[in-house]
RNA sequence: GCCCGGGUGGCGAAACUGGUAAACGCAUUGGACUUAAAAUCCAACGGCUAUAUGCCUUACGGGUUCGAAUCCCGUCCCGGGCACCA
């Protein structure tokens, strides 16, 4: 065997190993258990980054341990190709997008296949292939027939100087990415999808996705945001029509001193034909941003309608707002307010000077004012005429009854979830197959696939395929959508689409019921909710076309931390940093190796940290990923990524902690190649003290492993290999029972580092002659006589502060543990003088003597 | 602003989920080997002081408990998401 670890030639000849068993080829088997292991597919920006890395590395080694167990393992891999980075790139590089996306998916492919993944690349698929968006066009017009997709207004940023719809992203500080100009809100007609009408089962559902982490859960549940609440009737005042708004809180509405009403609602567009300051308002309110977190944190500001509403109980008038945190498409567009129990109107009554009645006060007699600011508790009702002295709970019902019997409102439950527009006003994306007729009418594409054109130039102003005439006009004056979807559209149903890659007769086949759902799910956190979620509405659509059976399309998921490093930077005199990677700067530390600053390895002069954040091009702060595998080797990549930190945590990147996993690595191959000979004629012998400890050791740390295993906690397994390899470090290879234990150690730690470090735990696992093929071992199990011992030591507390160590033979009874502890020598300096009230024994860990 | 997480030595982390805080590793320091360096091996390594069978220590302030990093309440800081980034 040879003495140096080459990771280059053993990772090599392992892949094509692989490559010539067809190890990862999945098929279908009804007579196993089936395992579906899935990563979240990139998006091929280019290069694979190492958060690419961590998530694939951990889909693998989950993918390979439920292989070792013996299951039948599908893990596919493909491409989320659609998208504005690829129009980006050829607004900048004058590429065409397909192109850009196709070239870099066979760079990063090749990324993909150094690192050894154990893919079943027979079923890669590309969400930019006619072939695959073919048949989400198909559902798109089933949705159409039954009513599920429908056309309606919806708010987009408009660009008004390159007349073009800007994603959230291309609107930095409400103006235009490229342009510069203050960004508008403009209403188009576009493509929804209602989600809303999935959005009791969506929630409901949630309890049975017991293997997702809590927080998704949560936030998913908070997302879909269902409430109970009344819709209730304002009349306006010298007009017959009424103002429709919806409350969660019935029990306030005697409280209501004012109603506010949307910017673009249409009472106060009627309005403003006579009124410029109302006018200006709502041209005011226009500017900016379209995204929530925009209009939240905006300073609330309002405009009277001169207008009054009719209270629906009192009669009273209150007068009308425009405001612009009331959103348009949001509910009714019309909401009361309740300056003394909501902090909202709270601010606003107090800016205008809106009068501020209380209704609700705490019930226990608390302190429930509203000088500083709105109370929002429930409580009981006062000043509320018939209602008073009912509790918030009580008024709900009550009042919810004498409108309904006057016809003035009812009982609704409403969702914060809205309805999925599905349309862009994009060019790279999957063309939204409908035609619209020359009366005005709209019809579902019948032929299908809608291709898109792929050799078009792309500039960044307007809308390439409504400029290409060739498209959109069709025979006898029929114009075709432009629009194209929504990419997370393609990543809604990708996973199942890998199950029937190649089938051209439908969108899934029976072998997408073998496979799904898929029994682990593996991504980063920021996809909780939006392609989650759109994820799980596409799986009960299919459903509901019977091409799946199963109601959810993710048993398990584990969300994956981020990879963060270092930054640095240098100011200029405006102001304006620049960034310089972690590896261009050399770092000063103290003596205790405390970060004390850093230079600039180019020039020696000094360049500012700027704390640890996600790699990112912008803060040049990425690590290569080939770079790395080029130097190391992918095994220790793989294990590093794996090593140090557990993978729902974020993992901060150091070329030194690098360079640890690759000793170990090249510690393991020492210890193998050292004794390889040794082994072979290894017999059974008399097991020394030595050898009894190196197995307690070694078992003891398998049985955590496996724990660990389970519970997908990965970089622990890692320290326990660690653990192990040091435990057998100690002995001596020329003692033949000792070489029973190197060969019993190495056969545990070589399986157990199989799925992280695959390819030198193939190679080894032949050099020793234990198996062609660690994959297909079986999973090594904890021998408990080895754990057996026949003295425990206790540690003795007193009053919970550790006092001393005792050592009890296995057997021994409480009595006897108990008299151990208390005639140690510090216990008894410690309970000197004091009552022994108490004596609590954790049987094989701890006794806790209470003295006073 | 709203929703969801996180905060433990110089650093990444561990603590079998309420029972010895700091396993495993990185960095640092000392030693061995070497002409030398690298690699490798061995050892020390939370803080304080009176160097001990001592005291303190898991962001901060309270609480529950025989016992709290872990559970509860409040505060601060950091991160993710907020519907057209993927």
């Amino acid at each position: 065997m040879q003495s140096e670890y080459d990771p280059a030639a053993i990772e090599t000849a392992a892949q094509q190993y692989w490559d010539a068993n067809r190890t990862f080829r999945a098929l279908e088997d009804p007579g196993r258990e089936k395992f579906y292991c899935l990563s979240m597919f990139p998006y091929p920006s280019g290069r694979l980054h190492m958060g690419h890395v961590r998530n694939y590395t951990i889909g693998d080694v989950i993918a390979r341990y439920q292989r070792m167990l013996g299951k039948n393992v599908l893990q596919p891999m493909g491409w989320d190709a659609f998208g504005l980075p690829a129009e980006n790139a050829a607004i900048k590089q004058g590429i065409p997008p397909s192109r850009w996306t196709r070239a870099n998916i066979e760079t990063m492919k090749g990324q993909l296949a150094r690192l050894g993944f154990g893919y079943d690349w027979s079923r890669e698929l590309a969400t930019c292939d006619p072939d695959y968006y073919r048949w989400e066009q198909w559902l798109f017009t089933r949705l159409m027939e039954k009513g599920l997709a429908y056309r309606a207004k919806a708010t987009v940023n408009w660009d008004p100087v390159d007349q073009t719809v800007l994603a959230n992203e291309q609107v930095i500080d409400g103006r235009g990415w490229r342009s510069g100009a203050i960004v508008e809100k403009r209403e188009i007609e576009q493509w929804s999808v209602r989600i809303t009408a999935y959005a009791q089962e969506l929630l409901d559902a949630i309890d049975s996705l017991a293997g997702w982490p809590e927080q998704v859960r949560t936030m998913q549940r908070n997302w879909i945001g269902r409430s109970e609440g009344l819709y209730m009737l304002f009349g306006i005042e010298g007009s017959d029509e009424v103002l429709g708004i919806y409350t969660t809180r019935p029990d306030t509405v005697m409280g209501v001193t004012y109603v506010a009403v949307a910017a673009e609602h249409p009472l106060a567009c009627a309005r403003a034909e006579h009124d410029p300051e109302l006018a200006a308002f709502i041209d005011e309110c226009r500017r900016g941003g379209t995204s929530e977190a925009e209009l939240e944190t905006m300073e609330k500001k309002g405009q009277r309608l001169g207008l009054n509403a009719i209270h629906p109980i009192t009669g009273e008038p209150v007068p009308i707002f425009a405001a612009n945190f009331v959103l348009m498409g949001y509910g009714t567009g019309a909401v009361m307010a309740v300056p003394a129990h909501d902090q909202r109107d709270w601010e606003l009554a107090q800016r205008y000077g809106i009068p501020k009645r209380q209704v609700i006060v705490a019930a226990d007699g608390g302190d429930s004012g509203i000088a500083t600011g709105a109370y929002v508790d429930k409580g009981v009702l006062v000043d509320s005429g018939p209602f008073d002295g009912l509790t918030s709970e009580q008024a709900f019902d009550a009042i919810a009854d004498w409108l309904a019997e006057r016809g003035r409102g009812e009982q609704r439950v409403n969702f914060r979830l809205r309805d999925w527009g599905v349309s862009r006003q994009r060019y790279w994306g999957c063309p939204i197959p409908v035609i619209h007729t020359p009366d005005g009418g709209i019809r579902p594409e019948s032929d299908l696939p809608v291709r898109l054109p792929e050799d078009l130039v792309v500039d960044g102003s307007g809308s390439p395929l409504k400029r290409m005439e060739t498209f959109s006009n069709l025979p006898e004056g029929e114009i075709r959508e432009t629009d194209t979807f929504d990419t997370f559209f393609e990543s809604s149903w990708y996973y199942a689409r890998y199950c029937s890659a190649d089938c051209d007769t439908a969108m899934l086949d029976e072998r997408a019921r073998y496979w799904l759902p898929v029994d682990q799910y593996i991504g980063g956190v920021e996809h909780a909710v939006l392609h989650l979620l759109y994820a799980r509405f596409f799986h009960k659509l299919m459903r509901d076309e019977g091409l799946v059976d199963c109601d959810e399309p993710f048993a398990r998921l584990l969300t994956q931390g981020m990879v963060v490093a270092e930054t640095w930077y240098r100011e200029d005199a405006e102001g304006v940093r620049t960034w310089y990677n972690p590896a261009e700067v050399e770092v000063s530390r103290d003596d205790k190796g405390k970060l004390l600053g850093g230079v600039l390895k180019a020039d020696g002069r000094a360049v500012i940290f700027g704390g640890v954040e996600k790699m990112s091009k912008s803060k040049n702060n990425g690590v290569d990923p080939e770079a790395l595998i080029e130097r190391y080797g992918a095994d220790t990549v793989r294990l590093y990524t794996i090593f140090t930190a557990p993978p729902e945590q974020s993992l901060e990147w150091s070329d030194e902690g690098v360079e640890g996993a690759a000793r170990f690595l090249r510690r393991l191959w020492t210890l193998a190649a050292g004794c390889a000979e040794a082994l072979q004629s290894a017999a059974t012998a008399d097991a020394d003290d030595a050898v009894t400890a190196a197995r307690r050791e070694i078992h003891r740390a398998l049985k955590k492993a496996l724990f660990d295993y389970e519970r997908q906690q990965f970089n622990t397994v890692v320290s326990g290999c660690m653990t192990m390899v040091n435990a057998l470090y100690k002995l001596d290879a020329g003692k033949p029972a000792h070489a029973a234990t190197l060969r019993e150690g190495l056969g545990i730690v070589l399986r157990l580092l199989a799925p992280i470090a695959p390819h030198l735990a193939h190679h080894l696992w032949r050099e020793l002659e234990l198996g062609d093929d660690v994959l297909a071992a079986p999973w090594p199990r904890v021998d408990e006589t080895a754990l057996a011992q026949d003295i425990v030591r206790y540690v003795v507390q007193v009053n919970g502060k550790v006092r001393g160590k005792v050592q009890v033979p296995a057997d021994a009874g409480r009595d006897a543990i108990e008299a151990a502890a208390l005639a140690d020598a510090n216990v008894r300096r410690f309970t000197a003088g004091k009552a022994v009230h108490k004596v609590i024994v954790v049987p094989n860990k701890l006794v806790n003597v209470v003295a006073k």
